[in-house]
DNA sequence: GTCTATACTCAGATAGAC
DNA sequence: GTCTATCTGAGTATAGAC
């Protein structure tokens, strides 16, 4: 056993705190989850909860943080590994489909919660850091010419807007097949109309 | 006075309580607004509340199903109207971003709310009436011509996606200026993508 | 049909032992 | 750090007068 258990421990239980949470938030929604439902489904107490979080809404904002850590660095990556517009929006949403994929509960989180309802103070989700990131991409390939020059606003929902929809059907449980059969039809569909 | 004035009354009330919760439900949140809430913001009484509606949820069940039935009628209108897919998916669109504009709580309360939070065993929006009619324009226009081979789920999210992406973007006051001034350049970028 | 006052339930949070 | 037991306040819904 490692020596720092105390601190090992202390995270392994915040991490459990929010898995289970995030499980919870998102299945039956943050104010049908009571701090008891958390505390039975993680196999804690409910002391252990509030020792390692002030109150409930502590734990949804460290979820979100966590999220936004997560995205912003995964956006970040994408950036410096490709240069032109079309590659980097090309890996942004093929980003979005694994996540969504692979880890749907966080992309529930994101993309479906209104945080704003039970985080006070809250910017939107599309106003967060990754989203500005994403969004700031569309002008850059506007002035190297790899985009049409039209509004910048207009340019990015054309890129992102169907992306983000077909993931909200998937989240939705409409759709049952994975969002990778889709990729290349949708991306198509949205470049051509944009590019130069 | 009509004479009818005790039905008259009670669908007048009934109303009042209906567009006060609307208000209420979509600036705060299902949630966040107690039923004192809304019968301070009516300027009734709790006993009235009670007797029009047997609970909070039917109050917000009977807001949605009035959503629904206006954007039923609304979309049957449109089929009507226009015969190509091409005019029918425009006037949708359009149509959307008016109620949008004219209307951003009632767009809102269909498009933010997760009602199946509030309101048991409702299906998500996007298998709604409204929304099914609008998803059945697609195969139409692939079989008569007007739009390319391809799966009708991503030809449905290119054409529709960046619209509702943008009505999303608006209602979270991420954007000021109307949304008929980006229009015509999401709606081409669109069609560009699709049209055969 | 509308009102006020109130009963009841339960989720959020705390206290204090271990 | 974790636990159980408990308190408190808020919010839903009802009772019953008018």
């Amino acid at each position: 056993m490692p020596s720092p258990q105390n601190r090992g421990n202390h995270q392994s239980v915040r991490h459990i705190i929010m898995d289970t949470a995030l499980e919870l938030f998102t299945g039956n929604g943050y104010f049908n989850t009571t701090v008891h439902h958390i505390q039975k489904a993680a196999g804690i107490s409910i002391g252990s909860i509030y020792h390692h979080f002030k109150n409930k809404e502590a734990i949804a904002k460290a979820i979100y943080d966590a999220l936004i850590d997560q995205m912003s660095q995964a956006i970040l990556n994408i950036m410096q590994q490709h240069d032109s517009t079309k590659d980097r929006c090309r890996a942004v949403i093929s980003y979005l489909f694994e996540l969504t994929e692979n880890e749907p509960r966080k992309m529930h989180y994101m993309l479906h919660a209104n945080h704003k309802e039970f985080i006070p103070d809250q910017k939107p989700v599309c106003s967060s850091v990754p989203f500005e990131m994403i969004a700031s991409m569309v002008p850059i390939g506007m002035t190297n010419g790899e985009i049409k020059p039209m509004d910048p606003i207009a340019a990015s929902v054309c890129l992102f807007g169907p992306a983000l929809r077909l993931i909200h059907l998937k989240l939705d449980g409409v759709i049952q097949r994975p969002l990778s059969e889709y990729f290349d039809e949708i991306w198509n569909a949205a470049w051509e109309g944009l590019a130069v």
